[in-house]
DNA sequence: TGCTATCGGAGTGTTTTGCTCCGAATGAAC
DNA sequence: GTTCATTCGGAGCAAAACACTCCGATAGCA
């Protein structure tokens, strides 16, 4: 707190675009960690900053995961780009499925339907979905991937491996995570295993759970 | 409600019987989509019993937690048995790990700290982990299971899938469900794919979660 | 037609939690 | 060194959520 911070260019905002920066990684951890439910206060603390600096930049808890959501998603997209972007399909396709699952996207899914959604935050879910459309079409045509494997079951991958995640890095937890992922990871290639089980997820029922209702109470 | 009820021996404690039945039903599925945060009344709702018949038979919330959890390992046991009875081995572990996802005995694992645990409950914990290595064991020593794999490694890809679960049957829920499954599995069999990355889990930390602690608050 | 055992659910007391408000602390200006 | 503007931290509050109790209604039995 005592501490020098001249650093950036004036002293007290610096310290105040640092602590919006604290607390929206803090608020990531906190919310992957305990869903949700995590409580504000507990945010507060792990940012190391007190309730009124974290409410002075967001007006509410609902905002705050608003934009928790909109970085998760921006984040997905720049994964899926990269991936495209990676020397052979599948390298991409799995980096991409690693670095969501280590950046936790898949934990803000169960909020699904306690969060009033702007259509800015539809636009950017579709155009990532779109994105990762492309990389998996790739992975099929260089023989990669499994046959049937689709977009969405991808999608649903990464939300599967990022409930209640990440864990935080050096855990016992995160290593856990790893080797079933590994696993997980393996039995999407292609070795013309048998079709997968079931129709493929359908576009319908993953957007649906977004649609806000107050709540089913 | 109306309805008759006299094929069982009594009448009314016939009711009361089957009452216990439906909450223990319900509180599973409640307690599986929502977390150990799912309401009392909920459960309720969903038995379609008063709150008096609930809580005339379960003392309390923690309770009824508690007997969920020693079903749900007796449950995991009783698979465990039928996996060593399998004619084949892969046979055995595959329908082990899809009955217990199934049953969602994973989706209790959250609760872990949350809860007092009784002694009869960690003999039988560490009972289905004793029967759950000799199935794992078992298909090591056919060759069917990638090398590396330990039973902690099942025990926890159990749990990851529960998590948040069983989706319903016959939703679109169960249906990816089942699809990731299958694709873990697949990674899970003995292809000699490369080895696992990182140290196997260790017993201590899956035991870890569950002494009892107040609670970090 | 009473009598007993069980049921259902509205009401209650307590805990939790999102959020506000204000005194303290910091840095810039002069 | 003094003053002023800005930002910080966290105690406290009002509202909501929730586990649990209590009692009138109801179903079986004699």
């Amino acid at each position: 707190m005592a501490e020098s911070q001249h650093r950036s260019r004036r002293g007290r905002q610096a310290e105040a675009e640092r602590n919006d920066r604290r607390v929206l990684d803090a608020a990531r951890e906190v919310f992957a960690a305990h869903g949700a439910d995590a409580t504000v206060a507990e945010i507060a603390a792990r940012a190391g900053v007190g309730m009124g600096s974290l409410y002075r930049r967001y007006g509410s808890k609902s905002d705050l995961l608003r934009q928790l959501c909109t970085q998760a998603m921006e984040e997905s997209i720049q994964a899926a780009e990269a991936a495209l972007a990676a020397p052979d399909a599948w390298t991409g396709l799995s980096d991409y499925v690693r670095a969501c699952v280590a950046r936790g996207s898949g934990a803000l899914a169960p909020l699904a339907g306690s969060l009033e959604t702007t259509p800015e935050m539809w636009e950017t879910s579709r155009r990532g979905r779109r994105l990762l459309e492309h990389v998996v079409a790739r992975a099929h045509s260089e023989g990669v991937l499994r046959s049937g494997v689709t977009a969405l079951d991808v999608a649903w991958l990464v939300e599967f491996f990022g409930r209640r995640g990440p864990a935080a890095p050096g855990t016992e937890d995160e290593a856990i995570r790893r080797r079933l992922l590994a696993i997980s990871l393996d039995g999407l290639r292609n070795r013309d295993a048998g079709p997968l089980p079931g129709p493929a997820p359908s576009a319908q029922h993953y957007e649906r759970r977004w649609q806000t209702e107050p709540r089913t109470s």
